[in-house]
DNA sequence: TTGTATGCGTTATCAT
DNA sequence: ATGATAACGCATACAA
């Protein structure tokens, strides 16, 4: 049987209630009996039951990250296993524990009012992708505590993301400052709002040089790279210079199907993809994409859950994690003279920042107002 | 607050007791009574508060997966990801929820001892790789229930495995046939139970053939694309006529390595890789690999597991699971006649069984002894 | 078949 | 600064 409050208490030859102090880090104990109780404690290894700790503190110090699996089968993109990753190392690093539920859909309902009232997790840590997230709505309505990863489009929650928008509306501007004509994009599934964010800036950056929106260099695609090199097949006989594909993974099936139709890249077809996985730089050519600091958003999404919990009631935060276009010169470069003088400068009405600086904005990023955004204070 | 069980009782003018019978599927409950209770139970919506159940009844039904982190950075390997998928579908499917650990060296002393004392965890999946992995130890000399996802090389514990030597011979013996005479073969590293099973899987298979060693084609990688990449640019001025790589993510560098070099797959050198991964089919050529069922094994660690816990000081369980060597011609088939005649049967002195089939071994793999492989019996 | 009483290992409130 | 004691929400042995 593992050991008690109690018998660290008589070991060390004071109550369990000093005993707890020690370990909660109480100030009202005097160091001398500090000193000797931890002796113990390190001595026995004692580790205070955290089911216990649960019932009694209301808090267990245990962070739940749920991702849909309607979304999950996507484990040959690193995308979650990068979270998944961050989201551990910040919970190490933070002395909390990670609960994990790969939400299927079948158990779906059961597992979110699971995790919602049975009091092991102190707040969740929500993967969502889908536009209308029925999980979404119930952490919404609940008072567990959570943080979406990925900007919801109309409820006003907590989340972490970066700014799809504006993060494409550069990568398009990228492939546009190349004199490319015909631009076409592979874009996520309808339902998921950082298709959206991705596709809305697309056809904002077409709108800023006034270039068409061309409905056949448009294709929905599902974020695996059967689905990139397909929708690239079917976009292939339109003629397209250039495409943005949503992910990397997509871009590289993109470029399988370019490859095949015996198409030069860069010179036929440039590609641009998002994300920047560590492959990225391994496809042939390297392809330029569009870094998100993945890990980073599944730390400071424990982080900031963490804060949420430490006070409640506080204000909904909206972070937004900066990216960095990654141009690798073989695959999404210049190929031509700019056409105007113009094309030197940035189209892009703003900086994009360095990606390790996290900034955090009070907005709806979907706003153009880039002045909001403001350098996140930690521990605020 | 959320509700308890004194709440259900009193809303469906019963005890706390029977309401907990209910709740826990007990017999010794009036039909009626348990209608009644169970309609007061969905209507309101009421989970039980796994913290006070797991302080009471010493049982959670939390099942945890670690994964040490100096071999999780191996992100880019569908591995893991489809390994916890795995597992946290079975636990669905079982009502058990997974506690999960990226086991980080900094954080590992601290890690373990928190698993296993912490009284939250019912037991342990550990995806041990290293053949001295302190992880194992300590839980060894515990009391906590553990299976391990790969054979451990002297201990005798609960695990799951392909088996590795098996597999590598056949996969080896799969070029042998196509007379490759200078079979190279690239490793994982030395100090993991795989990597070393894997190198005597492709010794025995020389030694079957009385091909030489010739150890200039042996070279250790590190499971990564970069690393099977660099392997085979070195392997190459030795001129090798096959690879066999220890997984298919190297093989992936290999094939890259192997092609800058202008050379041809399989005609210059045939590449055999080893996992069967998602996007083993979408290499050029594709890859020829052995398939193991990663998930399936997860799946079947959670349900042995909890076997465990159900039926705690029963004897220790070593469960091999069926490999399948997967041909796709264009990347490891034939490509000159056999030598001899003898060529055309099996060189290997048993039948692989089909992937789905589950077997279990009461000895050690490494033995040479087929015919101990036993269908495991379900719910034994 | 049902209810009562006790304990699980903490934290927290109250004394001292 | 420390010690008793009462919750926390549930399971279970025992009584009825």
């Amino acid at each position: 049987m593992a050991l008690t409050l109690e018998d660290i208490a008589r070991l060390s030859g004071v109550s369990r209630s000093t005993v707890s102090r020690v370990i909660n880090a109480n100030s009202n104990v005097k160091e001398e009996t500090r000193q000797k109780v931890l002796k113990v404690i390190q001595n026995k290894n004692f580790q205070p039951n955290l089911a216990a700790r649960g019932l009694a503190a209301g808090r267990t110090n245990i962070i739940g990250l749920v991702i849909p699996a309607g979304v999950a089968f996507i484990f040959t993109d690193p995308y979650f296993p990068l979270l998944i990753q961050g989201v551990s190392e910040a919970c190490n690093a933070h002395d909390h524990s990670v609960m994990l539920w790969l939400a299927e859909p079948e158990y779906e309902r059961r597992t979110i009012s699971q995790i919602l009232h049975n009091g092991l997790v102190d707040g969740v840590i929500l993967s969502s992708a889908l536009m209308d997230d029925p999980i979404v709505k119930s952490l919404h309505e609940s008072k567990m505590p959570f943080i979406l990863i990925g900007r919801h489009p109309t409820l006003e929650v907590n989340y972490i993301d970066v700014d799809n928008i504006r993060a494409s509306r550069e990568a398009t501007h990228h492939l546009i400052r190349q004199s490319r004509k015909r631009i076409a994009t592979i874009t996520g599934p309808h339902n998921q709002i950082a298709s959206y964010d991705r596709y809305q800036g697309y056809l904002k950056a077409l709108n800023d040089r006034n270039l068409p929106l061309l409905s056949e260099l448009v294709l929905e695609g599902d974020w695996t790279e059967a689905g990139g090199y397909a929708a690239m097949n079917r976009l292939i006989p339109y003629k397209p210079d250039a495409v943005f594909a949503a992910n990397d993974v997509m871009a590289a099936g993109a470029i399988s199907a370019i490859h095949e139709a015996q198409l030069r890249i860069p010179e036929d077809v440039a590609v641009v993809g998002f994300d920047d996985t560590p492959n990225a730089s391994r496809t042939q050519p390297p392809l330029t994409t569009m870094r998100q600091p993945i890990q980073s958003m599944g730390a400071l999404a424990v982080e900031t859950l963490i804060d949420i919990i430490d006070h409640p009631g506080s204000d909904s935060r909206s972070i937004l994690v900066a990216t960095e276009l990654v141009i690798r010169e073989s695959c999404g470069a210049l190929i031509s003279k700019p056409e105007g003088g113009d094309e030197s400068k940035n189209p892009v009405d703003y900086q994009i920042p360095p990606v390790n600086q996290l900034h955090q904005s009070v907005g709806n990023p979907a706003d153009e107002n880039p002045n909001i955004l403001r350098r996140r204070v930690k521990n605020a």
